[in-house]
Formats: structure tokens, C-alpha cells, sequence
DNA sequence: AGCGCTTACGAAAGCGCTTACGTACCCTAA
DNA sequence: TTAGGGTACGTAAGCGCTTTCGTAAGCGCT
């Protein structure tokens, strides 16, 4: 067993190994210019040693940081808890570590988020969440983030594509897609959308998905109403406070995504309007407690936990000359709480 | 990886200021030896240039470390998710990083992360989820967290008492009691617990309390059967399904924790038993949707988000000579899931 | 004055690593 | 044979900070 003694140093190694400090460092840096012989040695009497590098030394000098760094909007909301999760997962199979600050939705605390990151010198920036529709409020973090990988630092997006960076994008209009036709499907035609706060790209994309879907019917977006609240359990309840009292006649409310969908569903229930028989309700996202609601919640599902690995996968290769763009594909899954419109 | 650059170095504050490297340093850190006078002048030029020391130079060089490892059993997790967000809301305050790592409910793979975090220098280690009964497993990890107290290092535990660090306590015990009195009171007679796998404190701590409960009403755990499974939502499903073969008289299942109340819900809705008419359910901690499941779930509330911001405060004072505890308290959450006892 | 003592500051020695740069050595070609 | 060009490795110069140690100045005391 490879007892961490209390500071092992990569001399240490080298002296042991034979070998001096620089080609002990080359060896274990799988750098060329070493026999693989020696090489072979020095990894050999590292491992024996339980040797492991001092991070702050090796960043110092020059070499890349291990440490990626991780912005989410909320750490406790199960979207990015779950590709956190991912995150982690390839971060430990890698050796890296992850650092998790919080961006709470508001561009200003992001940018600082980001600048701090940077100053941190972490090697990788994983960047989470819905980006913003204005991209004047973009253009800041996007300059930062050139900055940073022109200096060697490495950046992977999830769910924005106005960063100009490596980004791994949810089927977000797909998705918003297939919700619709799922209901259209179901005859319904008095649909609601339960949508955040405008000026998220997250939502313009769903929103388009759900047009498309009733173009194809013929239709349009412009003829639902949408109302805007937050992105939250508690967002979900105005919106469905205002949809009942605003526009009685509806059979269906499409929430952007599952939070607000679980709001829509407490609200319905305590005006005891049974779901699905009187009104249908679909999410977004398939966060893991939607199976569980009751009744259980029709969603699009996202590999939450796949993007999050998608993402440090992208940010672990070398850049390319043009950003890569990941889609991840999506599954309606269909559950209890939609039905056939009720006859009117 | 960010190379060298126009980074914004100490000796520029030094420089600009018009003192040496050393009492630029001094004065940063509110180290004494330098005049009132000159330390203003110094933090005035720093703020001034923004700078942000590197924090790998100045941790190679002697000073704390600005990084704080968290270990969870899985930051996918409702439970570790809301502890995470408390700790890093802290560690947001003040300047410091979150590095999350899973342990996977593994004591083995807890030890090695422990040992990475150790040997990546991290200045503060949380340990979040619960301990293992078995005083061996945790003999080593133990061993490993005071030999890095010992070197300068900080440790606060999260439910955890038998790791000799400042810990916080969940109020498992008085919960598990109020939990046991609640189903007493409502006439609860045949009660089946849903418990996880043995071995750990946090299940042990709770049948506790359930146990003083039923003793104070002249009764005893013993009586009860006690289902063991995983702390999960299959877990809970795999107990209920054994409690309605086993016990069919059973009229109140008490699971001891939420995750697994949800399966035992799900359970039950898929056998069609009505909840609370024909069963009660309750559950413990309070994740943020147990008020949106239906029924929603009578609880006991830990206040986790507090619980990672108290670990992250104990670890940040200073270490006393005993290990100090911090009890977090707990409410009993009455809901819709927990009824009278059905009559016989 | 002369002595010690404190205080405010600077010079310089590392912390453990990466990476130019230098140097032996060997192999080939003229 | 010797110049020329790899290849394998060692030497040493930092990376940006903290901290020890040294020093000069200021103080009160004999």
C-alpha cells in the first residue's frame, strides 16, 4: 500500500529512480527526450512512492492546471446537479479537479464568476445554463473567455451557443417540438405556455420548436398565450395562477421546462383541477423526481448527466480552428399527466 | 495553462505603491510589521489595479491555501445538492474555491479522494454524508484527516461523529423521535420502518429516536419490522414491496429518508393504496420536493443549505483543542401524506 | 552618550515544479 | 578521420508568492 508520506517531492522520485529532477519530470509528463526505459523506471518508482505531484508547484511553473472549473447557475437545482454529476465523474477518471461556483441567472455576478476562475488560473472553464438573448450582455464574458483560450486555457459551453466557444447543445427546439405535437396530437388546441423571464436563449429555442409544431398544424405560436415567470417551482405557480384566471378555456399548459411544470401541478391541485382529465401539463428537461410527481410528469428528457461529461470530453480535446457543436438528442417521455383534450 | 501573460504580479503592486515585495505581502495579508499608514496605501493600489494574487505562488510558498474540498456521496442528490449550495454560497463570500468530489457511498473510494484532496493541498476538507457504524472502516480515514490537521489543514464533518473533527450534527435522533410520536398520535399501531442498508450512524441515530419514541408509549423498535435497502428511491420501492408481502397489517411505513419515501409512494400508488386513508408515509430531511409530490410527504426538515454553510464556518475558525459539535435542529413537517390510523 | 529594545521595512532564500539551454555521447557522411 | 546532427540527459533559471533574517531608525533608560 502506498502510504502518502508527508511530502513526497518529485525529487524524491528522481534521486530514487536515478535519475535527475528534469527527466523525472519529463518521464511523468510522458514528454519525449527520455528513453522509454528510464521513462518506464521513473513511473514505476513514482507509483511505488505513492508519489503525487504538488499542483500549485507544477501550475507555477508553467504546466497545465488539473483543476476545471465549473459555472452553474444553482448547484441545488437538479439540472445542474445532475450534469455536475457527469462533470465529476470523467473529472475523477481524469485526475482533475472540479470547482463549482455559482452564477445565480444574473449576467453581472457570472462575469465575475468567470474573471475569478481565470485569475484561479484553472485549466478549464465548463460554462452551464441558458446564455442570453442580447448579446450585448454576452459580449463581455464571450471577450473573457477568448482571452482566456488564447492563453492556453481550454472552454466548453452547455446550452449556450453565443460564446464562440466548444459548446454541447441541448435539443432544446426539437424538443419544444415534440411537446407540441404530443399535445396537437391529443387534440388539443387551447394550449398555454408557461415560459421564463424572456431574454434566455434556452426559451427562444423551446418556444420555436413549439411553433414549428403547430405550423405544421397549420397554426402559430403568436396565437397562445404565453406568460413569463421565473424558471422555478414558484414561477410555475404564477403562471399557472395567471393562465386559469386569464384564459379559462385551457386544456393544456406547456412549461419550458420541469421546475415550473412541478409549480403548474401544485397549483392545479389546489383548485382541484384533476390532471389529465380536465388539463393537460408537460415539463422539460426530465429532472429525476418528474417520474415520481402524480401524477408522474410528460417530459422531454436531456442527458443531463451525459452533457456534463460531453462537455469536460470537449474541453479535454485540443481547440479546433472553429467551435464544435455537440447535440444531445432528446426523448419524449410520456407519462400521466397529459391526455386527450377534454370534449368541450 | 494560462501562460504567464500580462498578469498583474505583486511586485507591480509592490512597485506602484512604492514599498518592497515583502511589506506588499504583509500589508495584503493584515499581517503586522508595516505602519497603518503605508498597509491602506498598499490595499488602495492593489484594488486600485485589481489585482488577485496567484493563488498556486502563494500557496507553494507557505501561505493557506484558498481551496476547499467537499466530499459527497453523490452531488446528484437533492440532500448533498442543498448541503453543496450552502458551502459554496460561503466559499463565494469569502474568495474561496469548492472542489466536489464523490465518494459514492464507498469507503474505500472515500479514502482515496480524501487522499487526492490531501495531496492536492486543499486547505479545508468538508465531509458530508453519513459515517459507518463500524468503527474500523472509518479508523483510517480518521487516521489520514489528523495527519492533515496536524500539518495546518481544517476539517469540519457533516453527520459524521466518530472522525474526531468539528462536526455538524443533523438532529437525526430527535427527528427520528418526532417522526415516531407523530404516527403514535395519529393511533398508529403497526408501523413498518424502510430503513437503508445497516452500517451506517444516520439510520442507526434515527431508529434511535423512533425507538425512544415508541418506548415513551410503553412500546419498543423491536417490535417493528425494519426492511433494509439502499438510501434510494429503488430502495424504498424494494422495502414496500416487501413490507405490503411481509407485514400486511402494516398501516404506516416509515422510511428514513426521503428518497426512499418517494419509492415507497410510488410503490404504493402503483398497488393502489391510498395515502394517507389506508397508509401513512413519512419521511426524513425534507428535500425540497417532498411538498410537491402527491401526497405531499409529512417530513422532518433539516436545514441543509445551513448545514454546509455551519461546516464551512466551523472549518474557517480557528481548531479548537476538542472537536467541537453543532447540533442543526430539525422540524417536523406535517403534510398530506400522514393521516389517523385506518380502523380495523 | 551609550545601551538595549522595539518597530517598520527591505533583501533574499526558498516552496516544488517545468523548461530553456548546455553537454556528453553515438551515429552517419564526406 | 572529422564535421555535422540527432538523442538522452543534466544544470539551472525562473514561475509569484511568503517568510526569515538583517538593518536602520526611533524610543526610553541609565
Amino acid at each position: 500500500m502506498p502510504k502518502p508520506g508527508p511530502r513526497l517531492r518529485l525529487v524524491d522520485v528522481a534521486e530514487r529512480a536515478g535519475v535527475s529532477l528534469a527527466t523525472a519530470s519529463r518521464a511523468l509528463a510522458g514528454r519525449d527526450g527520455v528513453s522509454a526505459e528510464v521513462a518506464d523506471r521513473v513511473r514505476q518508482v513514482s507509483r511505488e512512492l505513492g508519489y503525487v505531484a504538488n499542483p500549485y508547484a507544477r501550475t507555477l511553473a508553467g504546466g497545465a492546471s488539473s483543476t476545471v472549473g465549473l459555472v452553474v447557475h444553482q448547484i441545488d437545482d437538479p439540472y445542474f446537479s445532475e450534469i455536475a454529476g457527469g462533470v465529476i465523474q470523467v473529472a475523477g477518471e481524469q485526475g482533475l479537479l472540479v470547482q463549482i461556483c455559482h452564477s445565480g441567472r444574473n449576467p453581472e455576478h457570472e462575469l465575475r464568476q468567470l474573471r475569478h476562475l481565470i485569475a484561479q488560473r484553472v485549466g478549464i472553464i465548463l460554462i452551464a445554463g441558458s446564455g442570453y438573448a442580447d448579446p450585448g450582455v454576452e459580449a463581455e464574458a464571450k471577450r473573457e473567455l477568448a482571452a482566456f483560450q488564447d492563453l492556453g486555457g481550454r472552454v466548453a459551453a452547455i446550452g449556450r451557443h453565443f460564446l464562440g466557444v466548444d459548446a454541447v447543445l441541448p435539443d432544446n427546439e426539437a424538443g419544444g417540438r415534440a411537446l407540441g405535437e404530443h399535445l396537437l396530437g391529443l387534440g388539443h388546441t387551447r394550449i398555454a405556455v408557461a415560459a421564463a423571464t424572456g431574454g434566455l436563449t434556452t426559451v427562444l429555442d423551446r418556444l420555436s420548436g413549439v411553433d414549428a409544431a403547430l405550423r405544421a398544424h397549420g397554426r402559430s405560436l403568436d396565437e397562445l398565450p404565453i406568460v413569463h415567470a421565473d424558471f422555478t417551482r414558484d414561477g410555475g405557480r404564477i403562471a399557472a395562477e395567471r393562465i386559469l384566471r386569464d384564459h379559462p378555456g385551457t386544456t393544456a399548459i406547456l412549461a419550458l421546462n420541469d421546475s415550473m411544470a412541478i409549480g403548474v401541478l401544485a397549483t392545479l391541485r389546489a383548485h382541484r383541477i384533476v390532471v389529465p382529465e380536465r388539463m393537460s401539463v408537460v415539463g422539460f428537461n426530465d429532472v429525476s423526481v418528474a417520474a415520481d410527481l402524480a401524477p408522474s410528469l410528460t417530459t422531454v428528457r436531456l442527458p443531463m448527466t451525459d452533457m456534463g461529461r460531453m462537455a469536460l470530453d470537449l474541453a479535454l480535446k485540443p481547440r479546433s480552428r472553429r467551435a464544435r457543436r455537440r447535440s444531445t438528442g432528446h426523448t419524449l417521455v410520456i407519462r400521466d399527466s397529459t391526455g386527450p383534450a377534454p370534449a368541450r
